[in-house]
DNA sequence: TAGATGTTTCAGAAAAAACTGAAACGACTG
DNA sequence: CAGTCGTTTCAGTTTTTTCTGAAACATCTA
């Protein structure tokens, strides 16, 4: 039913998922729809993986909250089919974007909550902290979002000019103006 | 003891943890060393966190073992304090470079020897949508590898310009030739 | 060497997370 | 309506992970 070949790839990817907070059964899940070619059902899924219908089921209402699936139906068949998108550049900004709403948005919520605190003395090198990691993560996140808005073909385009934009880098810094620390 | 700010921020780090494959502790004590200014030793911990000794030390060896903490003696004093790095930007590229080699390396070795695998007809789609996936990762991997070389002002220099870059990527797809290949 | 101080280890306890089977549910069909 | 097909829910069980206390270890000091 399941050659070495993609049992291999489920295995590691359920192992893999547990690393980043991602159960098992979830991973493997995923890992079965991406290589197949056909979409497949729950019950698909439970003969490939030897899971419980219940767990499968769960696991697909969780990736399906992540938006990391989409559903197919067949005409005449009630059931419902799953898939990943043939994209992979579309799954890894879906993962960001989840990813993102799901742990950044809230920290940044929390840091800057934290920073607006009446701070007692004690607490000033805390806040001053908290400052420079909220920046550092806004300046990421916003970097990020820069290139999201790029179409695939340019943003492939961008990652392979990473010695040409090494050297912008440099003249970037000698260009004398913009000195302000924040523009926002 | 603990202010409520630095409180509050050291609970929310112990939860983000969780999401991120990291445990509670390990978190908690990374966000506590973080926003302490003088470098703390573990009964110093035991007492803010309110966890046991033997955790502490299980936690604090986690953290040396990703290079996320570092080791200071005072003088006359046999006990080890730890430190985060001042620079916010050292902590990141730690965290990346950890992450890199523990998650995406071991991935790369097994997406690369599936892809080798003498392939049965049944597995041809698998294989070439594993191909997919080891290319973008190598794509990613390698500009995530040029930027952590540049220093990090010009790095932070070049994250600013979002703009140009936009720009300089609609150009890029006009210039070179094609890169044909493209499917989907 | 004995004692003081500090760290690490580890078997088992406690807590958390994942998983299951059975039952409830819902939506069509004849 | 009763029956079929499929999905979802959930209480309880299993598995995994985290955490603890006690003992072992290590290093320095008198």
């Amino acid at each position: 039913m399941l050659s070495d070949l993609r049992q291999e790839f489920i295995l590691h990817f359920g192992e893999m998922g547990s690393r980043w907070g991602i159960n098992r059964t979830v991973g493997q899940i995923y890992a079965a729809l991406f290589l197949s070619e056909e979409p497949l059902c729950a019950d698909d899924l439970v003969g490939l993986l030897g899971v419980s219908r219940s767990n499968v089921s769960m696991s697909l209402k969780e990736l399906q909250s992540w938006n990391l699936v989409h559903l197919k139906h067949r005409p005449g068949d009630r059931r419902d089919f799953f898939t990943t998108p043939d994209d992979m550049w579309q799954i890894v900004r879906t993962l960001v974007e989840e990813r993102k709403k799901r742990e950044i948005d809230p920290t940044l919520t929390k840091l800057r909550q934290l920073e607006m605190r009446p701070g007692s003395a004690e607490d000033a090198y805390a806040q001053a902290r908290i400052t420079e990691m909220r920046e550092l993560i806004e300046l990421l996140t916003g970097w990020y979002d820069q290139m999201n808005a790029l179409e695939t073909e340019r943003l492939v385009a961008l990652l392979n000019m990473g010695a040409k934009l090494q050297k912008l880098a440099q003249s970037a810094r000698i260009l004398p103006k913009r000195t302000n620390k924040t523009e926002s």
